[in-house]
RNA sequence: GGGUUCGUAGCUCAGCCAGGUAGAGUACCGGACUUUUAAUCCGGCUGUCCGGGGUCCGAAUCCCCGCGAACCCGCCA
C-alpha cells in the first residue's frame, strides 16, 4: 500500500499519498481493504457512534461522533455512499446523580433514563434531553447523522434476531467473558436486564431463564449492586417479551447486536470500554456470525490536572461552553488533528486552536509555505475535514485570538466597534467586518470568563495622592490634553514621585496590572472623564 | 493482576502514527519609541528529544529492554 523506493542517499523516499493524507484517510482505507478481503458488499457502509445519555454530555463524547462523521467522509471522498448512525443508549439506567443535578433524581436511581422527567424541565425525559444536547452540538458543527434511540430499537424488537442467538449461547459467551477480561457473572446471569413491568428499574430485576419458543426472558425484580450501595427490588416475578418489551442486554454483548442488526462497518471506542469492544467482536464474529466493524481506539479526554472527565464531576467542558469562546471549526481541529496520545483539554486551549485555524487556512490558501510536501499535503488535507470537505472558496479576515482577548479586556462597554476600530487603528485590520465583530465578541467571552483582573489592592502615600489628583483635574477638563503622556510624567516628578512607580500605580488602578500600554494613549482610548472616575474611586 | 498513553528549551507543549536541517508559545535580552511604563510588532538566545541497545545511508520519529509519570479495566452501563 505504499510504493518506497531509494532515489539516493539523502534524498526523500516517495510515498503514495492516501486519499488527503491524515490518519482518517489512512484508516478509511484499512477499512475499505479489509471490508474487500471479507468479500462484504461495499454499496453503503455505516459507521457508528455511541451516544451515552446518562450524563450531560462532554467533549469527548462529541468526539466519538465527529471522527466516524470523518471516516463518512472520507469514505465518500473515495467514491462510496456512507452514513454515520448515532445511537443513543437512552434505556441506559441511571446508576448516579450527575454533580449539580437535583436531589430528588435519586427516587429514579436504577429507572431507564427516558422514563426520568428531565431536571431542566425543557425535554420530555432526562435521556432525551442529555441526548438533545449532544445532537445539538453535532448540529453546529455540522454534522449530519441518522438519530436512533434505544428505547426505539429495543420496543420495536430491532434485535430480537441477536438477541435470541445471544441468548441461547449465554452459556458459551459467560464462559468467554470471563476467559477475556476475567469478569465472572455472566457465568451465571443472563446478559440481558429487563426493565422491571411494576417498578420500572432496570438491573434490580434479575433474568433466570430464556425461553426460545416463546422469545420470553423470566426475572424477578430482587436486588443489584451499584457501586457500594445495594439496591432493592420490588420483588415482582415477571416476563418479558424479547420483540416489544424493554429491557436491554449487557453491554458485553449489545455491541456486537446492533453492528450486525445495523450492519456497522465501523466504530470508534474510548480505552475505558476496550474490554467490552474485544468481548463484542468475538461475539459478533463467533456468535452472531457478522465480521465486527473496523475500530480504532482513543485515549480519554483529561482535564488540565490529568483526571478524567467525567459526567458526574464538575470538571466538564461541554460544547455548547465551548462555542462561548470558540468558532466550531475550533472544536472540530481539536478532533480531528490527531485521535492518538492522551488529551488534557481544557478551554484555555481555545486560543491556540483559533490561531492553528487560522495558520491551516493561510498554508490552504498559499499564503504560507511548506518546505515538505507531504506534509503539505497533510495539513491542507487537515484543513479540508475541519471544514467537513467544503471549505471555503476565500479565506476569511482573522486576528490573532490573543490580541482580542488583550483589547477586549481593556474594552468592557460598547467593545465590539472600540475594539474594531483600535485594530484599524493597529492596522492588524483594514475595515471592520461581520467576522471580526464575531471574533471579538467571542475574544470578549474568553476575556470575561477567564482573563478576571484580580482585584489589587493598592498602597498610596500621600504624595502620590496629590500627585494622582492633580492628574484627575487634567482629565476631567472639557480640552483634551495636548501631551498626556508627559503630563503624567511631570506631575509625577512635580510631587517627588519615581515616575516609574507612579506609572506602575497608575496600571495598577486602571488595568490590575503591573504593566501595559502606554499610558497617555490609552487612558484616550478609554475615555479620560471614565479614567478620572477609576482613579478618584482610590482617594 | 491485565492494558493503554506519555517523557522534547527554565516552564507549557507541538513534531512521532507515512524516518530526511530541532519547532511554537512563554520567560529572558535588544530594537521600533530623546525622559517613565511597553500592550502590539520585529529581531536574538535557549536542547543529553528520559536511559540503553537494534534496524537504516539517515532515528525525536520504527523495534526491543529498562526507568519515571498518568490513565483505563479487574462494579456497571
Amino acid at each position: 500500500m505504499r510504493s518506497l523506493h531509494v532515489k539516493g542517499i539523502g534524498i526523500m523516499e516517495e510515498q503514495k499519498i492516501i486519499g488527503r493524507g491524515t490518519w482518517i484517510d489512512k484508516l478509511a482505507d484499512e477499512l475499505l481493504q479489509r471490508e474487500k478481503s471479507l468479500g462484504r458488499s461495499t454499496d453503503i457502509i455505516r459507521v457508528e457512534s455511541g451516544l451515552g445519555a446518562s450524563g450531560i454530555p462532554h467533549i469527548g463524547s462529541l468526539g466519538d461522533a465527529v471522527r466516524a462523521y470523518g471516516i463518512k467522509m472520507a469514505l465518500e471522498n473515495m467514491g462510496y455512499r456512507s452514513e454515520l448512525v448515532a445511537y443513543s443508549d437512552d434505556l441506559d439506567g441511571l446508576r448516579k446523580i450527575p454533580e449539580g443535578l437535583p436531589d430528588w433524581l435519586k427516587d429514579h436511581i436504577a429507572k431507564p433514563v427516558s422514563f426520568i422527567p428531565d431536571p431542566f424541565g425543557c425535554h420530555d425525559s432526562y435521556g432525551l434531553h442529555m441526548s438533545s444536547l449532544l445532537l445539538d452540538g453535532l448540529d453546529k458543527l455540522g454534522i449530519k447523522y441518522k438519530f436512533q434511540r434505544g428505547v426505539d430499537t429495543y420496543r420495536n424488537g430491532l434485535l430480537k434476531d441477536q438477541m435470541h442467538t445471544i441468548l441461547t449461547n449465554s452459556k458459551k459467551i459467560g464462559e468467554k467473558i470471563a476467559e477475556l477480561v476475567g469478569q465472572e457473572k455472566y457465568q451465571e446471569a443472563l446478559p440481558y436486564f429487563p426493565v422491571c413491568a411494576n417498578c420500572g428499574r432496570l438491573y434490580t430485576a434479575v433474568a433466570y431463564e430464556y425461553l426460545p419458543d416463546e422469545k420470553k426472558i423470566k426475572y424477578k425484580c430482587s436486588s443489584t449492586t451499584i457501586g457500594s450501595k445495594v439496591l432493592d427490588g420490588c420483588g415482582h416475578d415477571g416476563v418479558a417479551d424479547i420483540t416489544k418489551d424493554l429491557g436491554k442486554l449487557a453491554w458485553k454483548v449489545e455491541f456486537a447486536a446492533r453492528w450486525q442488526a445495523f450492519d456497522i462497518r465501523f466504530e470508534a471506542y474510548g480505552k475505558d470500554i476496550m474490554d467490552s469492544v474485544k468481548v463484542n467482536d468475538w461475539v459478533a464474529d463467533e456468535i452472531l456470525g457478522f465480521h465486527h466493524p473496523t475500530h480504532v481506539k482513543y485515549e480519554m479526554f483529561l482535564d488540565k490536572g490529568g483526571k478524567k472527565i467525567s459526567k458526574s464531576l464538575g470538571n466538564v467542558v461541554t460544547s455548547q461552553a465551548w462555542l462561548r469562546y470558540g468558532t466550531p471549526k475550533s472544536i472540530l481541529l481539536l478532533l480531528y488533528k490527531r485521535i492518538t496520545g492522551t488529551r488534557e483539554v481544557g478551554f484555555e486551549d481555545i486560543p491556540a486552536l483559533m490561531d492553528e485555524y487560522h495558520e491551516l487556512e493561510n498554508i490552504y490558501f498559499g499564503k504560507i509555505k511548506l518546505d515538505n510536501e507531504a506534509k503539505t499535503v497533510k495539513t491542507k488535507g487537515l484543513y479540508e475535514y475541519v471544514n467537513l470537505l467544503n471549505p471555503p472558496k476565500g479565506q476569511a479576515p482573522y486576528v490573532n485570538y490573543r490580541l482580542l482577548v488583550q483589547l477586549c479586556k481593556i474594552f468592557r462597554e460598547d467593545r465590539v466597534s472600540k475594539v474594531a476600530k483600535k485594530l484599524v487603528e493597529y492596522r492588524t485590520i483594514s475595515e471592520s467586518s461581520a467576522e471580526i465583530d464575531q471574533l471579538i465578541i467571542l475574544a470578549g467571552n474568553y476575556a470575561d470568563d477567564f482573563d478576571k483582573p484580580a482585584k489589587v489592592e493598592v498602597h498610596l502615600d500621600d504624595a502620590t495622592k496629590k500627585a494622582l489628583s492633580e492628574l484627575v483635574n487634567i482629565l476631567s477638563v472639557d480640552s483634551e490634553p495636548a501631551d498626556l503622556q508627559n503630563d503624567i510624567y511631570q506631575i509625577a516628578k512635580n510631587n517627588g514621585v519615581q515616575p516609574k512607580d507612579f506609572f506602575k500605580i497608575l496600571y495598577q488602578i486602571i488595568l490590575a496590572a503591573e504593566r501595559g500600554p502606554k499610558l497617555g494613549p490609552f487612558i484616550l482610548d478609554i475615555g479620560r472623564k471614565k479614567a478620572a472616575a477609576v482613579i478618584s474611586e482610590h482617594l
